[in-house]
DNA sequence: AGCACGCCGACT
DNA sequence: GTCGGCGTGCTC
């Protein structure tokens, strides 16, 4: 009895009450194997449900009344086993960017598990429309108010989502399962999985190495080697040939013994980039797609575990490849959005990987045409070395840019949304038999209905957006999911010119066919990419050249080389620029430049038409003449002026809630403890930093919850991790079932 | 989060 | 009385 061993475990339940360890006995058989790290089964609540945990933590007393402890069920060994390095990792995401322990676990350990399958429960009517008028006069006799809801809703549609019943119709589960053993209604789960997507090959060509490439692949390895690695920014443009120095690079750590994780962005088109891994490391290198299962994606983490593989080429969430020898990490394109979470906990890859590099002592390089501010912003101030690459070395000169000004356009009496330039150069290319790609920024504008004769806006009954319309007639709700008829009628004024306001790609791809009957036309946006692979289809068929133009959302700027187009037209540049918040120029620029990349890569000179009402805008501008630098000064000073990143750091704390004003309420509470906080924290007499709000949030109300957003700038981003974890201990101490609390630090869009 | 316990209002 | 909804507390 006397040398027990006591093992912290996180239960795999996300909640604040449950964010800490429970301590269980270790059992006699498990004692030499069980370590940090390793993922367990235990014995939970009063039930003695057997739920998984992880094991944070070893020791040899009991924290907790001996007689009230359990025993560990057994050792996980399906599961992947993490050292200490991985709930290190988890531990630091949690503190810096929010949310509970087993979240950041589970970001940071992959995980096999049942659950690995998308689930949707519903509840279903079982029985018959005569049957349920009496059953629900039976309940209104009996006050069975909650019964009465569940019927009546299923009496308007027989088939409900669970959360929907659960939440909004505030129907407990024990209900359900009483109204379920009498047979009324059923409750079920369904799976739904996804196919991996199959990859074809891409012809390849081998360069020399430029005087410039060979240069930074020194630079880094011999500080590598050296037993200094460092912290990397690579600014090349298009074309200067930034994969050969990943390859390099990684090619040289390999060579000594360590491995490599390459991140690319989350859709990512640069195949070719794959290949060239691919030739180097043949099959010791192993690619993470998004579009893999759960499962060949832990397959890949266990091949990398074993030490089977030396460089693994993925989306954010490689970054956590438990690599033994970790020796360098590298983040091509930077820039993207896709690098930071979009769920809790919502890391930004880019902060985990030098954080897990340094731990590491692994070499970080970041790459990138159009780097983001933030990174520009460190290699100026000297923490990133900062490379520069600027001249193409694939051959091909930068296009000719010309930048219309769409007012004059309409002066001249030109109605359309294509300019006259633009329209001259495409008979031009389209007659010499090249190729032309349109883009459409479309951000923010979709296709809601409104009323033309009093402007009424047909919104969600339970969120505060807009439907819109799909293309089987009906109204739907992106955010829940509602849907409801087309209305004949404005249910304002009454008035029969209610209908869709389109603006999109589909319009331009009418206008264009009228325009160039003869032409083959081609479109990619949301709509047409829906099924797995047809975004490559439409990509080969316009790199064959079996058409002519091709229209598109942002996903045609992205990578790709088409050596036959020599014509970019982009019509409506400024419409990002339009969106509002901090990040708008910086989005337009890179877009622009990335689009206007796209001209004359192969061995005729390209060129391009940006269409805009704001000509002179520094962002467009300065795409326009591939100027990163002269964007970047304007930039960095409209940021500082502004209080902005990465000059200022940015907190939004969001609360979300069944009730308006207790999440309002909950909100100030939480302004007054920030304000309270950078008091305590003010140097010379002056805080560091301010609040703004609370307000109700850009999209004040999804599913029937409100939602509510402080925002608390500050300079130093220490102290807004100091205000998040002052909060978090307030939710700790004034639990709040009906209200939920998410922290975004430097949150991409608006809260 | 889930589950048991216990209070309270309306009925066979 | 007692059935069942709903709020509250607890989980090593």
């Amino acid at each position: 009895m006397s040398n027990e061993l006591f093992a912290d475990i996180i239960i795999e339940i996300s909640h604040e009450q449950l964010d800490r360890p429970f301590q269980y006995i270790v059992p006699q058989e498990l004692k030499d194997m069980i370590k940090v790290g390793d993922c367990v089964t235990v014995p939970f609540g009063r039930g003695n449900k057997i739920l998984t945990g992880y094991c944070i933590g070893l020791g040899d007393h009991a924290e907790y009344p001996m007689d009230k402890l359990k025993y560990i069920i057994s050792v996980r060994t399906d599961q992947v086993s993490t050292d200490g390095e991985m709930i290190a990792l988890a531990w630091w995401i949690k503190v810096h960017f929010g949310g509970t322990m087993i979240q950041a676990l589970k970001t940071v350990i992959p995980m096999k598990k049942k659950v690995a399958l998308k689930t949707a429960k519903r509840v279903d009517l079982k029985v018959g429309s005569d049957e349920i008028v009496p059953l629900i006069e039976e309940c209104d006799r009996k006050h069975q108010t909650a019964r009465l809801r569940v019927l009546k809703a299923l009496l308007e549609d027989p088939t409900l989502p669970y959360e929907l019943v659960r939440d909004k119709l505030g129907v407990t589960g024990a209900t359900l399962k009483s109204m379920e053993e009498k047979g009324y209604i059923s409750v079920t789960e369904t799976e739904y999985y996804r196919n991996p997507v199959i990859t074809d090959e891409v012809s390849h060509k081998t360069y020399d190495l430029s005087d410039k490439q060979k240069n930074i692949i020194a630079t880094v390895t011999n500080d590598f080697d050296s037993g200094n690695p460092g912290k990397y920014l690579i600014h090349g443009i298009t074309g200067s040939g930034k994969t050969e120095v990943y390859i390099g690079i990684a090619d040289h750590i390999v060579r000594k013994g360590y491995q490599v994780i390459v991140l690319i962005p989350e859709i990512s088109l640069t195949y070719q980039t794959l290949l060239r891994f691919y030739k180097r490391f043949g099959d010791r290198v192993s690619v993470v797609n998004s579009s893999m299962s759960q499962g060949e994606r832990y397959d890949q983490y266990l091949r990398a575990g074993r030490g089977d593989i030396d460089v693994i080429i993925g989306p954010r969430s490689a970054l956590f490849t438990p690599f033994a020898k970790l020796g360098a990490i590298i983040i091509d394109e930077e820039h993207e959005s896709s690098y930071k979470s979009e769920n809790t906990p919502r890391y930004k890859a880019t902060d985990c990987a030098e954080y897990r590099a340094k731990n590491a002592g692994a070499a970080l390089v970041l790459g990138s045409a159009t780097p983001s501010l933030e990174s520009y912003y460190k290699a100026k101030s000297g923490e990133y070395e900062l490379f520069t690459m600027d001249e193409r070395l694939t051959g091909g000169s930068l296009p000719g840019v010309h930048i219309v000004d769409l007012r004059e356009e309409l002066r001249n009496g030109n109605r359309t949304i294509f300019s006259d330039k633009l329209r001259e150069l495409m008979d031009e290319k389209l007659a010499l038999n090249e190729q032309v790609m349109l883009f459409i920024n479309r951000r923010g504008v979709a296709g809601f209905i409104s009323c033309r004769s009093c402007g009424y806006v047909v919104k969600c009954p339970h969120c505060d957006v807009s439907l819109t319309e799909h293309r089987n007639g009906r109204l739907v709700c992106h955010y829940c999911g509602y849907t409801s008829r087309m209305p004949e009628v404005c249910p304002e004024c009454g008035s029969k010119y209610i209908a869709g306001f389109r603006v999109g790609t589909e319009q331009i791809e009418t206008e264009i066919s009228k325009m160039y009957p003869a032409s083959r036309i081609l479109r990619m946006d949301a709509d047409t990419t829906k099924e797995k692979g047809s975004m490559e289809n439409i990509l080969r068929t316009f790199k064959d050249h079996n058409a002519d133009i091709l229209i598109g959302t942002q996903m045609i700027v992205k990578g790709h080389d088409f050596p036959l187009v020599t014509l970019v037209g982009i019509l409506a540049a400024d419409m990002s620029l339009s969106v509002g918040d901090y990040r708008a120029s910086e989005r337009t620029f890179q877009l622009l430049t990335q689009a206007a990349g796209r001209a004359g890569r192969g061995t005729r000179p390209g060129e391009v038409v940006i269409q805009t009402y704001q000509p002179e805008h520094y962002s467009i501008v300065s795409a326009a003449s591939q100027d990163y630098r002269a964007f970047y000064d304007e930039e960095i000073i409209y940021r500082e002026l502004a209080s902005y990143p990465p000059v200022w750091h940015l907190l939004a704390v969001l609360t979300v809630s069944d009730s308006e004003d207790a999440g309002e309420r909950l909100s100030e509470e939480y302004a007054g403890i920030a304000n309270a906080c950078l008091d305590e924290k003010k140097e010379n007499g002056k805080p560091d930093g301010y609040t703004i709000g609370p307000a109700p949030a850009a999209i004040g109300k999804i599913r029937d919850k409100y939602r509510n957003v402080l925002y608390v700038k500050s300079v130093n981003s220490d102290i807004l991790v100091y205000i998040k974890d002052k909060i978090e201990t307030y939710m700790h101490e004034n639990p709040d079932r009906h209200t939920n609390t998410f922290f975004d630090f430097d949150p991409l869009g608006s809260v």
